[in-house]
DNA sequence: TTGCACTAGATGCAGATGCATGGAATGTTC
DNA sequence: GAACATTCCATGCATCTGCATCTAGTGCAA
């Protein structure tokens, strides 16, 4: 692979990221208010076999800061998204559930992440 | 190519970018003072056939909203990289021209980029 | 128990981004 | 030429992000 080479794919991949990204985000915050980040995480937090995770074990699946983690289930939990709680076993930590209200939003959002995606790759599956 | 296919080709993407992204910017910023969005800019300054560009030629090579476009100018102008000069045929345009610091510069973070690319991709190539 | 290093998460702060808007120049229509 | 729509770039503003730091809790050692 020459260093061509690595720079078309990379240029491709940061074309494909920056126009998937950009329309999740505009899509899931038009009809639902929703950050593609946010989504990011109601979908780890949904599909996940435990019904609470810890902020650090959040952190390890969706690529942001810790403080911006922290801030995003703020953001979570004042929407009535998500509920934050102490976790028994570390008391530092912080077990983090979605709420009724989550469960649902993130139902009626997750078709149109879906879709977005599915158009999005459907040019040029990976 | 299913509904998972596409989910999980998607968080591959997420990933890589995520990563490489981070490992950019933080080389680049270390090393050269540059942010990566800087550096891209830069490298479609100097590879371009041309000497000049307009803000919106730029725009539609990087993945930047026009305001961002246009503070990242300002930014690269302020630290002597770049000169923005009116565009003779059409006054309202901007034309974007490396100085000779800014070639220099962008010679001298090119290997750096471009081995954090070629590191990146090595793993899996695409 | 006390002391100290370490970890989990929250927060102050500065910087980057996008949206909406503004001013200037251009093109279009009459 | 006058009026109006449109395009190009800059900027006010709110938001999101990461870094550094802070507090609280844990674990280990003497």
């Amino acid at each position: 692979m020459t260093d061509t080479d690595v720079v078309n794919a990379w240029r491709e991949l940061l074309s494909r990221h920056a126009s998937t990204w950009c329309e999740l985000d505009r899509e899931l915050n038009e009809r639902y208010g929703l950050g593609a980040s946010e989504f990011e995480v109601l979908d780890r937090l949904a599909e996940g076999v435990k019904d609470a995770y810890r902020v650090q074990e959040l952190g390890a699946m969706v690529f942001l800061s810790q403080s911006a983690l922290s801030r995003l289930i703020g953001r979570l939990e004042t929407k009535g998204l998500v509920v934050r709680s102490m976790c028994d076993s570390d008391r530092r930590g912080i077990s983090v559930c979605l709420t009724d209200a989550g469960r649902e939003l993130y139902a009626a959002a997750k078709p149109t992440h879906r879709s977005v995606l599915a158009a999005s790759f459907a040019d040029a599956p990976a």
